[in-house]
DNA sequence: TTTGTAAAGTAAGCCAGCTTATTGTAAGTT
DNA sequence: AACTTACAATAAGCTGGCTTACTTTACAAA
């Protein structure tokens, strides 16, 4: 997986050439900066975890096998918020490298339930410790009551980005 | 593109079962929610291009596209973030909808110059406008100093990040 | 001038996301 | 009991990200 480069954010990439309404001066580069410390996130995660042999996906995969233990894989893609026929590709890579399992379902023949094997263990360890070294790092420095205004910030931000997720969509004119 | 769906934030999905360090509890989470927030932008702004025919990655680069006016496919591709490959192949699909153009370069064999064709024209002001939109009510309720405040967190926990990224690779044991 | 290195773009091939369509099984209806 | 509907998993095929390797051209150095 390649090493992202970090350049500055890009001041202003959706509109460039608009008369900036005030408010947007000031609020707009946030939207870049949100996506940036999100990709940058991601991308911390994904090299330390890469030695291990795993793509981010796969990790997410088994972390969340790990939770839920034994499970279909319907269950699993609903948690992982990813499509069925997704999932089952990760799987079968999964599979291959003998990480995980398949197992017919008992109760329902359709069904498959999904699960760890020992082999995995190790991995799994590896992962967590990995996990609470990347969280200490990010928020270094940051007291705990500026965590929490920015956890309150972003909520109502998300709250506000929900609802227009809910409104039916604009018809273009 | 598909309308993603908006379940809460799960409570811990790295650690589950880590007996959290106190300063953890407060601010793990935090790192799910810009998560989701980042993904909820970018998934606003998909359904409200979508009926413009375009996909993404695909305004992402007209937009660009709109700044540079005409420019080469490496430095649209270095300005973008992307690859070169994966340019290439956007620029195809753009190509073959008649809304990008690839012209020899002058100046050099080589390169190739990128540019939007006259019919891109009013689906650029059609991206424009929903822009627009979409900025002003993700911030909807947050005020100034709010937006300040966010914005200089985000750059810490930023700085933090890159500060991760130039590490080098931790070798695990 | 020739030669060697570097750069622009493309080809090929992998991973990961999606949608749509199929197959097989479960379960509910008549 | 037969039928229909719903659901689990997969197949097929698209987009978009990546890397590695290749071709063509530019440029610098011998």
């Amino acid at each position: 997986m390649k090493i992202e480069e970090y350049k500055e954010t890009p001041v202003n990439a959706v509109n460039p050439k608009t008369p900036a309404p005030d408010r947007q001066t000031q609020i707009d580069p946030v939207g870049y900066l949100i996506g940036d410390v999100s990709r940058m996130i991601r991308t911390v995660y994904d090299r330390r975890v890469e030695p291990l042999g795993l793509t981010r996906a796969q990790w997410r995969v088994m972390t969340r096998l790990n939770r839920l233990e034994n499970c279909t894989q319907t269950e699993l893609a609903t948690d992982l918020e990813i499509e069925k026929p997704t999932l089952g590709k990760l799987i079968e890579r999964l599979e291959a490298k003998g990480w995980v399992e398949r197992r017919p379902d008992a109760k329902d023949a359709r069904s498959k339930i999904v699960c760890l094997t020992p082999v995995a263990q190790p991995v799994l360890q590896e992962m967590h410790s990995e996990a609470e070294k990347v969280v200490a790092g990010i928020f270094a420095g940051v007291s705990a009551e500026d965590a929490a205004h920015l956890h309150g910030m972003l909520d109502h931000i998300k709250g506000n980005l929900a609802a227009m997720l809910e409104e039916p969509q604009p018809v273009e004119a």
